[in-house]
DNA sequence: AAAAAATAGGTGTATGTACATATAATTTAT
DNA sequence: ATAAATTATATGTACATACACCTATTTTTT
């Protein structure tokens, strides 16, 4: 459903038989479907092309990579709807969970997945809109504490439904193989 | 090791009391360290300072988001060394993949992570710095062929050994558990 | 063969990332 | 109490992403 985009860019295979290797080892995979850019494909192996990897541990950061891509497009196609990007919600949400309170934009950006993020330019949009205000701290004038509005907090109510929606669709895997998920992925962390 | 950029943005924890629930959180989970930006974090809880998540399923989601910018962190702080972003590197290992035969810039795109890299750009940063060369197919004029150069090749090799070790040490899992996780991650995303 | 459709690549714009640096305010060290 | 260090935020730049749109070329349709 969210995947048409992607298959328009790239469903059709490349023309004819100019390069009779590629689409060997192409249909090997999946029939006659292009699958090195079909959104939904499963396998890692067709979605990048290529099946040479030094051991699982390497196929896996790239399956992670990969996976992470996968999620992030899905979620910002249903985003865009409610004209917002990733980041943009990822803050709100942030903010949400400390409603009324406000915060400052550090404790927003401890909290953020991707913690580069640069946090002030993504509420210099949010303000914009007019989904958040800023304002100077009196307890500390290096602090500046952003408060959602009533229209933020309209918005993301409106959002959170429709991506709760797409999230529960787009993840297939019970909650019993995402606990074992969730601890292989802190295993892959625990560097010493 | 390659921590030290973020801990020197994040290390110390905010100042004193002002927010004793906040410091009272954070030292439950790790004594003194303001884990919330320490990259070498394991628990997603203390990545992105919560744990409210709907159920293991939507944590899971949050888990490859964070694990994938951890990964990609580790990654370009290698690669800077050689400088190479993280989507120029990957450009060039799949160039390295078909050397010595050129190839598009379609199938170039095929093979990347993540798909809506926009290839033609990278493509024009990595001519600049003379690591690949451009022409127009002589078969197919509306196709551009892409080469690597000797020193684009040189340069990859050098960087292979240093990203392999690296990626040795950062991913700290067994071959077996990687094979577990990389069926995990292709079953997320086995949307229907 | 001519018209229509599709394809390959490139470009423009808004957004975000990575990283260096700047400024003001606060805390710590002396 | 003052100087030095630290902190919070913001900004500048190069690179990348997401997406719309453009042009030249090739393929398909008629």
């Amino acid at each position: 459903m969210f995947s048409f985009a992607l298959i328009l860019l790239f469903a059709k295979p490349s023309p004819a038989l100019r390069n009779p290797k590629e689409s060997k080892k192409f249909t090997s995979f999946v029939g006659k479907l292009n699958v090195c850019t079909y959104i939904c494909d499963v396998k890692l192996e067709q979605a990048i092309q290529s099946n040479k990897f030094k051991n699982e541990v390497h196929k896996a950061g790239l399956n992670i990579l990969y996976t992470a891509w996968w999620l992030k497009t899905v979620m910002s196609k249903e985003l865009k709807e409610f004209g917002l990007t990733h980041e943009q919600y990822n803050v709100l949400r942030i903010l949400k969970g400390k409603h009324p309170e406000q915060m400052c934009v550090r404790d927003i950006a401890c909290r953020m997945i991707e913690k580069s993020s640069n946090v002030p330019r993504i509420i210099d949009r949010l303000e914009l809109k007019k989904l958040v205000k800023r304002a100077t701290s009196s307890i500390d004038k290096r602090e500046t504490v952003i408060n959602l509005t009533q229209s933020g907090l309209t918005l993301l109510e409106a959002t959170n439904a429709s991506v709760n929606k797409v999230m529960d669709g787009a993840l297939t895997i019970t909650n019993h193989d995402a606990a074992i998920l969730n601890q292989l992925l802190e295993k892959v962390r625990a560097t010493e």
